[in-house]
Order: structure tokens, then sequence, then C-alpha cells
DNA sequence: GCTAGACAGGTAAAAGGTGACATGTCTGTA
DNA sequence: TACAGACATGTCACCTTTTACCTGTCTAGC
């Protein structure tokens, strides 16, 4: 059990220890890949703001550096007390991270515009989250070559979550439109 | 056509431009109240970021005090610059804010957990979209009466989609739960 | 008359996050 | 061999957000 325990925000940490934990040791490189290919679906990071979370991981203990490779790589392996924490996080923490969607800031602030403008910001909605949900298809389509094959994927909930959220917001979307102008032809539902 | 024009993060000025134009003069402390009651759905902010900012708008030609009251109260008026700017961004901003979810960070790492843990954690999650989903829907049989009675009311395409959207998670947390545990007894679907 | 609590406004330090800059290595190919 | 482009790590200035602190006014009730 490790002493320090913050229960506000550290989901950066969180992030990092579990693609850490989950693919085993890289580099600020590498994970800062995954973010871009994967997980920035879920949460956003820049190496920027890794590189430094990681050496401060280091100084706490909960990853090591255990091997530097070509070109200055190191390699981060996440330690005992590492693994606590995730553990402890994943189990304990109930998530409640302050919402800030500008998606959902524009729904709320829709009916300031007039319908024609409305309609206007819901169809850019539309194709918005189609293109999305093309993305997460494909990443699902994907899945199965991605990081470690044989092992329950990291991932494939969430993928899951995204896919139906998108689809929800496309059915929110045309419902919308059609109680703004009633006489708007009837799109045929995307399935699933 | 106002002179300055950001494209990136200032989501929290349009917020209370948004407010300030549907329900007219209001003080810091009125916008900070309805942040609390129903635009923190959407978008979190408290006092000590609303003032600064109102200040800054007032500057910067969005907002102009028109009086000032008991207690020395300010009440902010938007103004034909901060009309034409918010105009702009409902109708010309693509939203893609960062995402950074803290729930979808666990559904993303909830592999990592052995099936047990995972079934509480999810266990917790539904709990946890249940009390929003009554929030939410106390938020809608009360809208009536909200802020100003007669006009299409500001929110109310947010809160239907905020009630979707806890469906759809609670949806996904009980099918996630019974593929990890085929031998759990079938929730039934909440009706909308 | 006093006091609790809502009303009303603010500031400052610290933490978290973004975007641009800086540095250098290795590999493939024209 | 030169050079483009992926690999690899960092820093810094600036902005946003959070937490805590501070001041004062008005009203209802004891």
């Amino acid at each position: 059990m490790s002493i320090l325990r913050y229960d506000d925000a550290m989901s950066l940490r969180i992030a990092l220890l579990g693609l850490l934990s989950f693919s085993g040791p890289a580099s600020g490189y590498d994970l800062t890949k995954k973010f871009e290919t994967s997980l920035n679906y879920v949460w956003q990071a820049g190496h920027s703001q890794i590189y430094p979370e990681l050496a401060k991981m280091a100084a706490d203990g909960l990853i090591t550096v255990e091997a530097e490779g070509a070109r200055g790589r190191k390699m981060y392996t996440i330690t005992r007390e590492g693994h606590d924490e995730l553990r402890h996080w994943l189990t304990e923490h109930t998530p409640s991270g302050p919402v800030r969607n500008e998606g959902a800031l524009q729904a709320f602030l829709l009916p300031l515009l007039d319908p024609p403008e409305a309609l206007t910001v819901l169809r850019k909605v539309s194709t918005g989250v189609e293109a999305r949900l093309e993305d997460l298809r494909a990443l699902r389509a994907g899945e199965h070559a991605q990081i470690a094959p044989g092992q329950g994927e990291i991932g494939g909930y969430a993928l899951d979550l995204g896919i139906r959220n998108a689809l929800t917001t496309l059915a929110w979307a045309r419902d919308t439109a059609a109680s703004i102008d009633p006489g708007l032809p009837p799109e045929a539902p995307d399935p699933a």
C-alpha cells in the first residue's frame, strides 16, 4: 500500500499506469503514440505533458527506468506501488471529473438560434458524429491486431461505449431536427 | 462584426453570453447560481472563474454594466458585439474540445481487473448513472417553471441529450456485465 | 440588539494543460 | 552522400481551472 494517496485529478497518471500495466515496458514516445491512436477518445495528453509526468511518477516510485535503449530511449516499467495505485483508483475512485463538453454546450444553447440556423448546426453535428463513428468502427475492426493478441483487449469496452454514445447522439440530432422542422424527410436509423 | 476573434477555448465566455442572451441582465452571482443548477451538466465553472471573466468580457465590449444594485450587485447586459460573438460561435465553431472523461477511462481500463472486481465497478457505474438520471428527469419535470415561461426553453435539447446518454451508459453497463458473467439475471431496460 | 446565513464581490497561489521551440539520433533512399 | 522523416526527449511561456482566502451588506429570527 502506498503512502501517498491523492483522491483528486490524477487521471493522467492512471492512464499511463494502465497502458504500462497492460502492454508492458514502454517509452514516453510509445505512450504518446498510444494516446494518439486509441486513448485520445477517452483522455487527451500530448508529449509535453507526458514526459514530465513520467519523471514525477518515477520520483514517486510508481514506475522505474529499467533500461535505456537507442536514441536516448527510456523504457519505463510499472512497479508494485504503481499496480496498487492503479487498482485502488479503478475500484475505489468514483469518476466525477468536471464536465466540460463543447458539443453539449452547443446543444444547450441551440434554442437561441432561429430554426434554419439550428437545423444547419444539427446537420454539422450529424456529419461530425458520423465521421467519429467511422473512426471508432475502424478501430474496432483492427482491434485484434492491436497491442497484445490473445489477451482480453484493453479499451474494448470503452470502444463499445463510444460507439453507442455516437449512435445516441446521431439519433438525438435526427429527432431534434424533426421536432424543429416536422417537414424533414425521416432518416433511416443507423444499424449498430 | 467584432475585431477580436479567438477560435480556441472560449467556451466559458460563450456559456455566459448564452445565459445573458436568454434570460436578460444578470449579476455574476446570478450567473454562478445558474451554473450550479443547470449548466453544470454541460459546462462547469465556479464564481472565482466567472467574476474575472465577466470583467474581461466587459473590457472587450461583449457586455456592459447597465446598473448597480444593492450590496454592490452589478447587472451585466449583453451588447450587440456579444450577440454577434455568440451567434458566430454557435453557427461557425465546430466543437472539438479535448476529451477528458474519467468514466470512459474507467471503462477503457476495465479489462485490467479480474471479473468480480470489474462487476463491482460496473454496478457502481450503474447506480451513479441512475442517480444522475433522476436529477435530469427532475430538472425536466420542473423545466416549465424554470427561467422565462413561454419561450422555447434554453437547455431543453441538452437535457434530452443528457437523458439519452445516461440511458445508453446504463444499457452498456448492463450488457458489459452480462458479457463478463453470463449467469447474471437480465435487468429490465429502463423506459425513456 | 445580535447573529446566522444568504447575498455579492473579489484576489492569489498552485495545479493542470497547450503550443511552440529546441536538440539530437537513426534509417532508408534518391 | 545528403537529406527527409521517423524516432526520442525535453523545456518554456502562456492560459485555464481549482482551492482557499478575504471583505462587506442585507434580512430574518431569536
